[in-house]
DNA sequence: CTGAAAGCGCTTACAG
DNA sequence: CTGAAAGCGCTTACAG
């Protein structure tokens, strides 16, 4: 192409300054060239740009297979990193970790092919499959989770004090039997929900009863049948929307009222808030934010491989929707 | 990498032989050089590929905004197809394309800057921007919807015998009311699911009447209130599910049961119909066979930019679940 | 302000 | 069975 930009009888040298606009060519000529450019139908080869500085200007994003699929959070989520990296002149590539792969710990064919310069892992990934990434050579940032291991830079909705404000919301609702649903060993983001939860509930001097804290999964995902504790909550903290769907309709089939029997709480603000009905209160996340901040620190690892952001919390806030009501009798303080 | 590789003292066109499994090296060469390249951590370079052969092995996917966000089901759609072109050694980019350029008639930058080989073109998009894509110069194909160009490939669901059948079977449990839901002239499926509605309505000697097509969105696709006929139809044969279980918690609204008092049934077998209460009777569109065919025939068209499908129709398949019964008194034939 | 030269990492004829 | 040469389309020093 750029030889045939030559017919107006300078260099390509000359051409690709002017088509990006650097100094050492007069302004009379980088509008000439602009325009038989456009007249040509130039299209820029970024290939060759790629192959020249190493950069494919392309970030790996990476769900794990369980996460995906009927779990559409995080497709919507990938969808706002895709449009995010646009902004910067990236491009995202979608790579679902299918179960194999995870176990037999082999790493997609864009790392392989170079395909990719860096990784945004969305979804929590197994204990040895973020070993084997460690050893990789390439830049990763988690998205979502985070691991005790403090080395790794991770960018994770609030859940501790969103689930505590929540909880505390509750609390001078006038609730005091309030359970949480969700199994505290499957993930980061649940087991912290939990703790938020949790820490609200030590600090109000409730109790915190052992069926109160209801197991939504197993280790693997999988859902499973939620146990109704016998002595009711009056409320219910889910760690996440879905649940709390799915929980509601279990309270309904079983008789209870929502909110006037028992009140119902989510997270996450994804599509199961509101269908379920009555539409849930929940804590948002704050998608948006958290995709700017992923995009922004992964092209600057990339930049500089030892840039690091730790661990970084992004905010959401408490949506009020018709899932909750006060407590008839507030339990006296 | 390569020159490393040199270290066992042979060339780089001996090790790229090797590596490609190509004729021309021995055996044990072979294996010595796969071992040391594996040994040494090596990667190959993709880019330098694409640099020599001219494709970037990306495949372009654009998805028209509108369609993308609350409706996941596009996205849905997207993963499977990203899978498939993995399989394919072929990789996707999103390109959600908002309204702005649609009108404005830009191409995406992934275009200009030759970033994918060809472009599967997810959702409606507008005329003018179908033809600016024709005269673009890369291979695309439109997945889902198609337009009366017989030249533009498309690949669709087979929408009009979908509700065809759907209707033949709505009207064999005895129903000769029936309503369709949705804007006939908005996109073509919705039209064609009209059309193979129409079809079974006329086969039978029903009567259409005027407001038993019920429009359910305006002209860019904005959900619209839903007009309910005065002479209450016994059964509404929706053009997809989220507007089916829309309607579904209207009817309920106004004090209709379903199925007893009339029947509800939808099209694409996305989350709407297990979320409507109870769930919907639908058309499963067949995500997976489409994601295939569509592969497969971009990569075809790449390949051979002169090589064309048509229009190419896959089958889906009635799901049947709890929103449909058969009417009370039996229609006498 | 302009351009000749070199190089990014591969692969494809072609010659030995 | 093996390798020297050329080239894909850009950009980056560097020299004029």
């Amino acid at each position: 192409m750029r030889d045939i930009a030559n017919k107006i009888g300078v260099s390509s040298v000359t051409v690709s300054k002017a088509l990006n606009d650097k100094d050492g060519v007069s302004e009379e000529l980088k509008d000439k060239i602009k325009q038989l450019a456009a007249d040509m139908g130039y299209r820029f080869n970024s290939v060759a740009r790629s192959m020249k500085d190493g950069l494919s200007y392309n970030i790996g994003v990476v769900i794990p297979e369980r996460f995906a699929g009927a779990n559409q959070f995080y497709l919507h989520f990938y969808e706002h990193l895709s449009k995010v990296l646009d902004n910067h002149k990236y491009y995202g590539i979608l790579q679902i970790l299918n179960v194999y792969d995870e176990e037999q710990l082999v790493l997609p064919r864009i790392y392989h092919e170079k395909k990719v310069d860096g990784f945004i892992i969305l979804g929590q990934i197994s204990k040895p499959y973020m070993e084997l990434l460690q050893q990789a050579d390439v830049p990763f940032l988690f998205l979502d989770f985070y691991t005790d291991d403090v080395d790794i830079d991770a960018i994770i909705s609030d859940n501790f004090y969103g689930m505590y404000e929540m909880t505390n919301y509750l609390i001078k609702q006038g609730h005091d039997k309030i359970a949480f649903v969700g199994n505290i060993y499957s993930t980061s983001s649940i087991q912290d929900r939990f703790l938020g939860y949790y820490k609200s509930i030590l600090e109000h001097h409730l109790q915190l009863q052992e069926d109160y804290v209801i197991p939504d999964r197993d280790r693997r995902g999988t859902f499973v049948d939620l146990q109704l504790p016998k002595d009711m909550p009056t409320a219910f903290v889910c760690n996440c929307d879905r649940v709390a769907y799915i929980l509601s309709n279990k309270l309904k089939e079983h008789g209870y009222r929502i909110p006037e029997d028992c009140s119902v709480v989510g997270f996450d603000n994804d599509i199961y808030s509101t269908i379920a009905d009555p539409q849930l209160t929940t804590v948002e996340v704050n998608v948006e934010e958290m995709s700017q901040a992923a995009v922004k620190s992964i092209i600057e690892k990339v930049k500089n491989p030892k840039h690091t952001i730790g661990r970084l919390m992004v905010k959401g806030r408490i949506i009020h929707r018709q899932s909750v009501s006060a407590v008839k009798q507030p339990h006296s303080l």
